[in-house]
RNA sequence: GGACAGGUGGCCGAGUGGUUAAAGGCAGCAGACUGUAAAUCUGCCCGCGCAAGCGUACGCUAGUUCGAAUCUAGCCCUGUCCA
């Protein structure tokens, strides 16, 4: 299928889409006047994480295609706190925590994104600006009559929950209304005419399409991602410690980088096309590379994607790192470093400190599995003793945790 | 408010008085193989301790017992049905 729009067939071409609700009505719509489009965003922490990459990346997309990007941060929503999925509700966050998270988490979008007062440039809005100030009695007099609870029940989100015997609360019940008129809201205050997200939040899209179209009669649009897994299944963005932080204070560059250059073979084109901005055909010509050439693929993915995020001098000092520890057997600039006060210490306290073990017993556990290393030296002794009066030492948990212990 | 079924380690899920720090699976970590891949095989997988051992742990609290995740009572929470 051939699209009209250059958005549309950038995002199609680019592996984005999941479904539309309209793909001719949007197309036609991008092909004839700037789009404003918006996508939402938790509050919950002080960075987003590679989970909401796709979506952030649509944006940009969004933005290159002539479009303008709307990123709406769940402020408001926070404070309610979205229990979806997870069984545990969340902590209630304060306002200044809120604010803060907010002012942490947009440096990224600004690394992304151009910000501006222009026709294309990003706006940043907040829905606490909005529904903090809603009167119970007013949304259900004004949203209330839209919605069917009959047909509420049928959205997946809803209808898994009930059959699993899960428990659900009104409060997420109530969810799906509030991001319907968060929709509406910024149809009717930023002319926005479309709302992209992940593929769990179609039926929350549809249901904004629906309350405006019957409020106020304007025809909006949705489109989501597909949910993105990595080739053996897993959800994205899980690492060494935890969650992929997109935040460099959440996540130093190295390991950001380092997440990427461990992709799965089979996930290297998909990403590179999903999350660099390389031209196709250069992407065409790395996924091509057979066997172990394709680690060549994967440096350039890590490089790249680390450059947009963290920045080109972020990227190639993760990569002159990797150079150095992987192939030249050495230590780079980047790996985490633990300072000791004494001219030994022994290679627990130095997994310790070094944050690749959690406990004692831990590093004792890796090391009776031989999985420790200093100087490359496999250390089987619990006891071994590292001197350092000769400076540093190079110690590794595994075969991808490096780093070293100096003399303070 | 009533009846019934449940609440176990990061998750799922066995376990109905001692041999249970708790089967099994998943996830995770490490080793071998390799390409800082995948798949596979092997080991580890609450904390402290060299160890003997100690401390915590099966929704919460109080009991019964030499001994409880397992029995009793009360409470909290969840689901299904009834009012």
């Amino acid at each position: 299928m051939t699209y009209k729009s250059d958005l549309i067939r950038l995002l199609d071409e680019r592996g984005y889409i999941h479904q539309v609700t309209d793909t001719e009505g949007l197309d036609a719509l991008a092909s004839k006047q700037v789009v404003p489009a918006y996508v939402g965003f938790d509050a919950t922490a002080p960075s987003l994480h590679v989970g909401n990459l796709v979506s952030i990346m649509m944006l940009r997309r969004l933005q290159q295609a002539g479009h303008k990007p709307i990123v709406l941060m769940g402020g408001g929503t926070t404070k309610v706190g979205d229990p979806s999925g997870k069984d545990e509700s969340r902590k209630l966050l304060t306002t200044e925590t809120i604010a803060q998270n907010i002012a942490s988490i947009r440096t990224v979008f600004e690394r992304l994104l151009t910000f501006g007062d222009g026709p294309t440039d990003a706006v940043m809005v907040n829905n606490d600006d909005w529904l903090s100030r809603l009167g119970y009695v007013d949304l259900l007099r004004d949203v209330g009559p839209h919605f069917t609870v009959n047909r509420m029940l049928t959205f997946d989100s809803v209808k898994l929950r009930l059959e699993r015997e899960q428990p659900l609360t009104f409060l997420e019940f109530n969810y799906m209304i509030l991001q319907a008129y968060d929709f509406r809201e910024l149809a009717l205050r930023n002319g926005c005419r479309l709302q992209m997200g992940g593929s769990d939040q179609w039926g929350n899209i549809v249901n904004g399409i629906e309350l405006t179209r019957r409020m106020n009669g304007i025809e909006l649009f949705g489109l989501t991602t597909p949910l993105l897994t990595t080739a053996d299944g897993a959800k994205m963005g899980k690492s060494v410690n935890g969650a992929v932080w997109l935040n460099e204070a959440q996540l130093p560059a190295w390991d950001f980088w380092q997440y990427w250059r461990n992709t799965d073979d089979r996930d290297v084109g998909r990403f590179l096309r999903l999350f660099t901005d390389l031209p196709l055909s250069e992407i065409a010509r790395l996924e091509a590379l057979e066997g172990s050439e394709i680690n060549a693929a994967k440096v350039v993915l890590a490089n790249e994607v680390t450059a947009l995020v963290r920045g080109r001098e972020a990227a190639e000092a993760a990569e002159r790192t990797a150079a150095a520890t992987f192939d030249g057997g050495g230590v780079g600039e980047d790996l985490p470093t633990f300072e000791s006060a004494d001219d030994t210490i022994t290679i627990v306290d130095a997994l310790i400190g070094l944050g690749f073990a959690a406990s004692r017993g831990e590093a004792k556990r890796l090391i009776a599995g031989g999985g420790a290393r200093v100087n490359g030296e496999q250390v089987r002794d619990e006891a071994f003793a590292i001197a350092l009066n000769g400076g540093e030492a190079r110690i590794s948990a595994g075969k991808k945790k490096h780093g070293m212990v100096r003399r303070t």
